[in-house]
DNA sequence: TATATACGGTACCGGACAGTTCCGGAACTT
DNA sequence: AAGTTCCGGAACTGTCCGGTACCGTATATA
């Protein structure tokens, strides 16, 4: 059940046809009511008055609440990262640094939010648990093992480095801070563990930070 | 609410007394519950069927499902860290891998699948959210926090380390491949963390692990 | 115009569940 | 023995909510 299946509708010729603009609409206010009060406190009233809809046109899209969620998790993927123009700034420090901008950051908080509202999910659906994964976690950490693998390419670093392992660092110290100290990340913390944590890892020391 | 309130109950004379034996049953079938299906999957017939108790001896100890998973989680608190015998290998190193047994790794998995039944509540609950980071997080980060202290006291590493900073790392890390990445927890990985992040993170290469 | 389907909105149904009440029996005080 | 409060268990109540049905209206085809 994802937004394929809404183009693979049959354009059945008669009767007014799917409207569909209200599908966008849906699925950013299920998102703000995720984000807000989770997916148990979700109801499926909210999201539709949210999104100035009645609970019919949303039961005509998808077949419950759990396949709209899913949908509307893995449509906010690609809302921020364009992998085919990652900046390339010859450092692997400058590369890090450069995902740090303020827009980036708002995008990572509201993501981490919505992950919050479905963390107790993941362990009990694994649909969404991957839907999840996929829209939050695995963007993120891909751009990381990019990153590092350019650093091996050129040198910067050793070539025995565990990328996956790396890359990792700087989401857990992120989720962690979000949900369990439940304290804002901002750019001097995300600096931090750049330079204290990441750098140190793959054999650069605070003097290399070129 | 706490287990002191148990105790502060005035004693009156009549009657069959509370079976205070009880309240542990309670309080370990709330605490399986809660690890297994979350909090919001969690009914109270569940807490009683497990504890094989009746529904009004639950309400008889606590006023609310909120009141009685606060205590439960306040009570898993102490279960394994005695911090007046923290073992003392001399290195930064051992000191780390001295909390990395098998009891202790179990005790942690518990707690985590504990903690990811809880974690929609932790921003939106204050009072369960406090329980549940001194109960789960609070310990380990503390642990944690006296090895860096000790090693700089002996002079092993630079005393401008940041230790709070540093002292969550760890956690950050289990936490983030327990709950985003589904995965679990050995000893490996644990190992592994320490020597190529926390190790590296405080100035101690690769070589000197000791 | 006639037909068909979507729209926002509302009323309703049925199940799940927090919390209450009562039962017959047990344990304690006086 | 009488009175009181506990016990496990079961029945009950009130509410919430996912999902369905239907309304009058809007927008499409033929």
């Amino acid at each position: 059940m994802t937004q394929l299946d809404l183009e693979e509708r049959p354009a059945n010729k008669l009767g007014r046809p799917l409207d569909v603009t209200r599908d966008a609409d849906i699925l950013d206010a299920a998102l703000d009511v995720l984000a807000e009060v989770g997916y148990e406190g979700m109801t499926i009233d909210m999201v539709a008055a949210r999104a100035k809809a009645g609970k019919a046109t949303l039961y005509r899209r998808w077949p419950s609440k759990t396949e709209l969620v899913i949908d509307a998790v893995a449509c906010m993927k690609n809302s921020d990262i364009d992998f085919d123009r990652l900046p390339d700034t010859g450092t692997l420090r400058g590369d890090f640094l450069s995902m740090m901008k303020p827009p980036t950051i708002r995008d990572v908080e509201h993501k981490m939010r919505v992950m919050a509202g479905l963390i107790s999910l993941i362990s009990r659906n694994p649909e969404l648990a991957e839907a999840a994964r996929a829209a939050v976690v695995a963007p993120r950490a891909e751009v990381n093992r990019r990153f590092l693998q350019r650093a091996i390419d050129r040198g910067e670093i050793r070539a025995d480095i565990d990328i996956p392992f790396v890359a990792n660092i700087s989401p857990s110290m992120v989720t962690y801070r979000t949900m369990m100290l439940g304290r804002p990340v901002d750019r001097d913390f995300l600096v931090k563990i750049l330079d204290q944590v990441v750098l140190p890892a793959v054999g650069l020391g605070p003097h290399h930070k070129g």
